[in-house]
RNA sequence: GGGCGGAUAGCUCAGCUGGGAGAGCACAGCCCUUACAAGGCUGGGGUCACAGGUUCGAUCCCUGUUCCGCCUACCA
């Protein structure tokens, strides 16, 4: 009879895979650039090559995926791009490690060699995380697939390269950047972590060059970069020092005089001991402080690119030189401290808590060092960026995200964009032994540009991995060349990230965009919760707290993944996942599972909907159903179109499982069966069709089971498509949203309610039949509540119902009371009278409360007054029907006790 | 030091522009009722962090306080 048998339960395994290949085999991903209808279009945050799947990843691309199909199903011409990055440190350690474990070394293989490595380990290992998207249901164009490396995206990195240099926006110069002796490599800002750390503030005394006794105490968390001091800096107006500004004082354990200075901006009249060392070379605002000197204060390093004391620091004496010499910043600190205390120029140490800088990549302690770098000047690129989103051509959401935006962008630095490795877009400028110059060229150069020189240099460092991420909304799609995908889908209508790249990623890519393109790369920007473990611990590999996502799909399914996800995607709170919460949103896969396995035993494979019938048929539930179908739809585009994802979700699985299976399955039970054959189909079709629209509204949440299950419809129901994910995304028709309906159909649940519960209470087996008979207040309600006694003799179980204006109540029944009705109910078990009478009380007790309450409300003049009209007629019309009510159950508690 | 967000049922969280507090999970009771025990039905459980203010009326708006996150910053 059924059209398709369904197995018990829903076994993610079996479908995925082969659902997955068919979409691929069919080239459902695949976007056509010459399509006619209105484009939409996303850029993939590119994940790096090194990683593995996390479950940040997981909720990014799931969003993109929810959006990306909804939009497809909407007839947009739809494209997503998919690819990766190159991630340069990251990846360059990872390969590192692996050669340390295989005892080659780096350097020893030479850079080609080692880069040539990278490639091969790339190629090997590198494309895990694309299948493991895959894996998720992304519905990505991998025609498209770049990679941040591959030719096209390398040459429009070197044109952005060139045009920048050629503008004056990009320069190279010697500045103080944050060094990570670990990587070996410059960063910029935000690729530092500040971390809060317990350290020590020591109290050293520089005694006055031209009057030993008098000494100058300065305070430091530092003490060994007193080697590089080339100043010591007070407040101009501190009225205990000014007078020594151009003074000089002999720097301890060194043969250095050193000036006193003054210095409004570093100094802080109220910290500490109001005077400051200053080591320009080392320190940042010791940097500026010195470049505002005047003449500039001269810089002293004391460090090498590992972060160890230099053996030949100028000034210092041969004695403590021999002790500290090619020792770590760590142990230098103790010695020199050490050395400070013997000699009597430490004063006192006292505990203190200070931020210090960790590399974002290996969690190393920075060092400010002194070198040469290139850096891009930001301020003129960040300007346009910056109006951008103030004049709302960009649109952060949440909303709140803007702020940080504008803080960083309205402080931004300028951006030190090369790296000190060998993994990455190779900087094209080469120097010139002859003449100094710089050649910045599209194409490797062979001569100077200036003076045709070949004794010529490539650049060694490489661009920071950011640099061509910044780039990837058109350098994917294209861009130098002017291709037909760049006019057809850039500006992109979406970037799905998560805040933590907002500086990294997100602003540059606005600056890039508006530069190279004179347009935004994309409207929306929506920013993700971070995915937390159950105790809302960011997860990470050491703290073993990680939820691998795959072995969640493995073990639930990856709708019911998928699904948990978007339901907790709320804005603005971070996700606390666990694989409990998973665990839910399997079952409720297996419930859609089981109310279609229902719906197929009711239909043959060749049923043929009958539209007609319903529209002259249709019964109260049906129209019931058809009614709250669309108000969801509604309400499921509308969350969509505003990136509320959770309430999309939740929408659909109330009405999946609480309206349709609860109930409305169950209603349309008796129907199914009915002689009448009119009756049957009209409670088929809705049946079937309703789950129909409804898988096709949760697809693109829950891609394999709704693909799996509508392919088992009857074929007219499917109509001509081959696959749901073709079909069209349902729209709302407001003419089937009926308040009446919805309202008329509140009387037999609330019956059914009522009597259920009085089952309960009671305590009558669900096997057991009861009588019911129910007085309603008016004919109306009579009218509603005779035309669906069906559902509430079926739904509450009875053996007879008598419905009437003026029923009296039984013998030993138990009452129930419901907005319009009263419900009496007898079984043939002896009425535990006591139960009925805590029963009653306990209703009597319930509705007094409500009466207490909008009586007060009522008799308080300013409310009658000032509240609006409806409102109060609402609330006295609630008032007198509690009132009415409670009469009635009190009349019932005497009739009992009689 | 600045900024942002959070505080609602035992847990995780919804609550749109102020009008009788919601869901899921967990818990208790009864049911293997012919789609589903990964299920059904019923039920218990909350001075909406604290103190003020605005209002006829505040979980919602304003101010302050406390406690938790996070971002940001060169207090040596």
């Amino acid at each position: 009879m059924s059209s398709a048998e369904l197995s018990k339960s829903y076994e993610p395994r079996l479908v995925e895979d082969v659902w997955y290949r068919a979409w691929l085999d069919r080239r459902y991903f695949h976007a056509d650039v010459n399509a006619t209808p209105v484009p939409f279009s996303i850029v993939i945050p590119p994940p790096n090559v090194t990683g593995s799947l996390h479950i940040g990843h997981a909720l990014n691309s799931t969003l993109q995926d929810v959006l990306v199909r909804w939009m497809r199903m909407s007839g947009r011409n739809t494209l997503w791009v998919p690819g990766t990055d190159h991630a340069g440190i990251a990846t360059q350690n990872v390969v590192e490690r692996k050669l340390t474990k295989e005892h080659i070394d780096r350097h020893a293989l030479g850079r080609e060699r080692f880069v040539e490595k990278v490639w091969e380990w790339k190629r090997e290992s590198g494309g895990r995380i694309i299948e493991q998207l895959k894996k998720l249901g992304a519905s990505c164009d991998w025609d498209r697939e770049r990679f941040t490396m591959d030719e096209g995206l390398s040459r429009a990195v070197r044109e952005v390269f060139v045009r920048l240099y050629e503008e004056g926006l990009i320069y190279r110069g010697e500045r103080l950047i944050n060094w990570c002796p670990r990587c070996h490599t410059a960063l910029s800002d935000i690729e530092v972590e500040h971390e809060e750390e317990k350290g020590k503030l020591y109290h050293i005394s520089y005694p006055l060059s031209q009057d030993p006794k008098v000494r100058l105490t300065v305070a430091t968390t530092r003490p060994e970069t007193m080697l590089g001091d080339t100043a010591v800096a007070v407040h101009p107006l501190d009225p205990r020092y000014k007078d020594l500004i151009g003074k000089t004082v002999d720097l301890p354990l060194t043969n250095r005089k050193i000036p006193v200075v003054g210095d409004s901006i570093l100094v802080d009249l109220e910290f500490g001991t109001g005077a400051v060392k200053v080591t320009p070379a080392h320190d940042f605002s010791d940097y500026e402080a010195g470049q505002r000197q005047s003449p500039e204060l001269p810089r002293i390093k004391i460090l090498n690119d590992r972060a160890e004391i230099l053996s030949d620091i100028p000034d210092v004496r041969a004695g403590t030189i021999k002790l500290i010499a090619g020792k770590p910043v760590k142990k230098a600190r103790g010695i020199v401290v050490e050395l400070l205390q013997e000699q009597g120029y430490l004063i006192k140490t006292e505990d203190h808590g200070h931020s210090i800088g960790k590399c974002y990549r290996c969690k190393t302690v920075v060092e400010p060092y002194l070198s040469p770098q290139w850096f891009v000047k930001t301020a003129p690129l960040a300007e346009p960026a910056i109006k951008a989103v103030e004049d709302g051509s960009i649109r952060f959401i949440p909303k709140g995200w803007e702020n940080t935006y504008f803080d960083w962008m309205r402080n931004i630095k300028d951006w030190c964009i090369s790296r000190q490795i060998w993994w990455g877009h190779r900087i094209p400028a080469w120097y010139c032994d002859n003449c100094g110059h710089i050649t910045v060229t599209r194409t490797d150069a062979t001569v100077c540009g200036k003076c045709g020189s070949g004794n010529i240099r490539q650049e060694t460092d490489v661009l920071d991995t950011w640099f061509s991420s910044a780039l990837w909304p058109f350098s994917t799609l294209g861009w130098p060349d002017a291709t037909k995908e760049l006019a057809v889908y850039y500006p992109t209508s979406v970037l799905v990230t998560s805040f933590d790249i907002i500086f990294f990623w997100v602003a540059r890519m606005i600056m890039m965009g508006l530069r190279f393109m004179q347009q935004i790369p994309f409207r929306d920007v929506y920013i993700h919760a971070l995915v937390r473990d159950a105790e809302g611990q960011k997860m990470s590999k050491s703290k073993g707290n990680v939820i691998d996502p795959l072995e969640m799909t493995e073990q639930f399914g990856t709708d019911a993944f998928r699904f948990t996800l978007v339901a907790f995607a709320a804005q603005g709170r971070d996700i606390k996942m666990s694989a409990e919460r998973i665990e839910g949103y399997r079952n409720f896969a297996n419930k859609i599972w089981n109310a279609s396995r229902f719906v197929l035993m009711n239909t043959d494979a060749d049923f043929v909907p009958n539209n007609d019938i319903v529209v002259t048929e249709s019964s109260l539930a049906d129209r019931w159903i058809v009614s709250r179908l669309n108000t969801v739809t509604r309400d499921v585009q509308a969350a969509l179109a505003e990136y509320r994802f959770n309430d999309a979700a939740s929408a659909l699985y109330q009405f999946i499982w609480h309206e349709y299976c609860d109930w409305y399955v169950e209603l349309s039970k008796p129907a199914l069966k009915d002689q009448d054959l009119a009756k049957r189909m009209c409670a088929q079709t809705t049946l079937v069709m309703t789950l129909e629209r409804a898988l096709r509204l949760l697809h693109p949440i829950m891609p394999f089971i709704t693909e799996e299950i509508w392919q088992k419809l009857p074929k007219k129901v499917r109509g001509d498509g081959d696959s749901i994910m073709i079909s069209s995304f349902p729209t709302s028709d407001s003419t089937y949203i009926d308040e009446a309906i919805e309202q008329s159909m509140r009387l037999p649940m609330d019956a059914i309610l009522s009597i259920r519960n009085i089952r309960g209470e009671m305590n009558i087996s669900p096997r057991e039949r009861v009588r019911a008979s129910i007085r309603a207040e008016n004919k109306d309600i009579l009218a509603t509540l005779e035309r669906t006694a069906g559902y509430v003799t079926s739904l509450a179980g009875l053996s007879h119902l008598a419905i009437a204006l003026d029923v009296a109540k039984p013998e030993g029944s138990s009452t129930g009371t419901i907005r319009g009705a009263e419900i009496y109910v007898s079984s043939d078990q002896v009425v535990d009278k006591d139960a009925e009478r805590d029963r009653l009380q306990k209703e009597i007790a319930k509705i007094s409360r409500d009466i207490d309450i909008f009586s007060k409300k009522l008799a308080n003049k300013n409310f009658v007054d000032k509240a609006p009209r409806e409102v109060v007629e609402k609330d006295t019309a609630k008032l007198e029907g509690f009132k009415a009510k409670r009469d009635k159950l009190e009349q019932s508690l005497r009739i009992l006790d009689a």
